[in-house]
DNA sequence: GTCTATAAGGGGATAGAC
DNA sequence: GTCTATCCCCTTATAGAC
């Protein structure tokens, strides 16, 4: 079991997670990371090799994360469109759960980053799993097209506002709280915001009724 | 009439939108921007007083070529379902004509920028400008509820995926692009995201049909 | 495992020649 | 209007004391 008090790794990569997320990699300094942790710059380098690796280190515990609780939301049981509701709720829970996944997840998919942290991130692996991730909810799309119980759609074009729907919502920090006038993070929230978004896509993807 | 060559200015702030958009503010040094515009990096002050200006320039001008092309959709002209699918293709139309508005845009929501970058994008009114256009759009949709072209809804939840939808979309650059497979930005890739998206909203919108 | 000190480089911004 | 040269600050990373 680990420590009682969290080691001063552990420690790291949570503010590291917290500044990379609100502010992103380039504008994040080592120095901003180990002293919001309480330790010298130097400290870090001893922890990890570069700031690279600690950045591709944050996005791989971010992927764990999303991996755990929507993996086995995907384990197909009952029909697609149950299957659907309950990936939904996963991606929800999960993003509502770590109020910086969603931006990581956002950069990493549309950052066109460092050198160093491209290499860092294709050796970590970490685009391959997002893909996987979503490779196995086009498939429950795709099952739900054929059994008749969705209309025909562009899986892709589904899959792009789900992903938009979601990770965008939970990434858009002041400007959506701006927006709802409101707490995003409050449970209110996440639970308007798993029932509004499984309405619309149940009645918007439902098979037209045959007259 | 501006002049037949593109002046240093423009130069400038076309090359800075292109690659603010694709690395973000943080990432891009004032030399990079002057170097690929072939301009040396002081040349780069003598048009602009500071990065910060500059970058808070380049967000005007993405923010006045979607107000040019969204607000005209704007106009509430026949019932409240029409004017969101035109509203809808409009912004896919304007951030499909300029591939990198969406993620200019993204950016300039979720990220948690320097403070000089916060001072200048205030003193230019763009947050203002963006907000005023989604209260317009917030409307249509109240209006279609009231009216009962659309069943109840929480429209800021609403307006978040339609957001999430468009601009997430256009913003995903190479991660979108290896979901579909294919480019984009091609005219039957923005044909076809129009068209997915309007039928979503159309049905998922449709109020309840009475017994 | 954390520190101070230092190296080597790049950042934004300014001054002044042309 | 563009250039070279320079300023100072902050960056990542390393070396070595404790």
């Amino acid at each position: 079991m680990p420590d009682p008090s969290p080691s001063s790794r552990a420690k790291l990569l949570d503010v590291a997670e917290q500044l990379f997320a609100s502010r992103g990699y380039a504008a994040i300094g080592v120095s901003a990371v180990a002293g919001a942790a309480g330790l010298g710059k130097s400290s870090l380098f001893h922890h990890f090799p570069s700031k690279a690796d600690l950045y591709a280190t944050v996005l791989v515990r971010v992927v764990e994360r999303i991996e755990g609780q929507v993996l086995p939301a995907l384990v197909a049981i009952g029909d697609p469109a149950h299957t659907l509701d309950r990936v939904v709720a996963a991606i929800i829970d999960v993003l509502a759960e770590h109020p910086t996944s969603a931006r990581l997840l956002l950069r990493s998919v549309f950052e066109d980053d460092d050198e160093d942290v491209i290499a860092a991130s294709a050796a970590s692996g970490v685009n391959e799993r997002i893909a996987a991730i979503l490779d196995k909810v086009s498939a429950v799309i795709e099952d739900g097209v054929a059994a008749g119980v969705f209309r025909p759609v562009s899986v892709p074009d589904l899959l792009q506002t789900v992903v938009g729907a979601t990770v965008f919502h939970f990434a858009s920090g002041d400007f959506g709280e701006a927006l709802f006038r409101a707490p995003i993070f409050s449970a209110e929230a996440i639970a308007r915001r798993k029932r509004e978004l499984q309405i619309l896509l149940q009645q918007g993807l439902a098979p037209a009724v045959r007259p």
